[in-house]
DNA sequence: CGGGAGGCCTTGACAATCTAGGTATCGGTG
DNA sequence: CACCGATACCTAGATTGTCAAGGCCTCCCG
């Protein structure tokens, strides 16, 4: 239905911590936050995202913690720590940088 | 002295269809291109490049030309095929919602 | 004569994503 | 009751594209 997301390489990292800046989050919820808000325009599949967080938990810019989701379910929460935020702030401003020059390349029409 | 271009994932492409959609250019002069026109926040590596074009070309979205550069030198020309233009468009729009998407997630400040 | 810039190319390592599977629980429906 | 879809996690393997690092040749300039 939607794009090829091979684009997505180098940008789920600052997704993800993007997404639990505003709070602690299960995997499943995160993939579940990001489709939605974009509209579909962005798909996380799993095989992404699982390894995506546990590389990220190896680099301690996020943490987790077993719990409880909304709807009873053992699920993992993950949180932003202090590095994290750090680094989402960073990233934030590579990727800005990235896709300004890029879109200065590919918009203008000729 | 500039960022991780791993971002170039999946943009390469596009980026030197549409350097070349302003006229036909030999590799070395693309890569030039890129990086002036972005103030170098696009750097094309070498390695990079020559495989995207030889890519492009078994694709058929460009062909190739063996001519002389500015400065006298063999080099090889490449042109936008109609393919090639048409893969632009999608490329470019694909390019537009996925960076508006990103942006979306990613700019708002929490 | 040496070196840098212009030009092309290739090899191998690496990193991230996707595909396609798997497990388990829960709720609803036929 | 049997089944299926959604929720939730995980992994192995293939694929792909980029990067690093080399090599080649020619021209020009100091």
């Amino acid at each position: 239905m939607s794009d090829k997301t091979e684009h997505l390489h180098g940008t789920l990292d600052a997704l993800i911590l993007k997404t639990l800046s505003r709070g602690p989050l299960h995997g499943y919820a995160i993939a579940r936050w990001l489709e939605d808000t974009t509209d579909g325009a962005l798909v996380i599949e799993e095989g992404s995202l699982y390894p995506a967080l546990y590389r990220l938990e190896k680099r301690r810019v996020i943490e987790a913690e077993w719990g409880t989701s909304e709807l009873g379910r053992r699920a993992k929460f993950y949180a932003l720590t202090p590095r994290g935020r750090a680094e989402l702030r960073q990233r934030t401003e590579e990727w800005a940088r990235f896709a300004a020059a890029v879109s200065r390349v590919l918009l203008p029409v000729t």
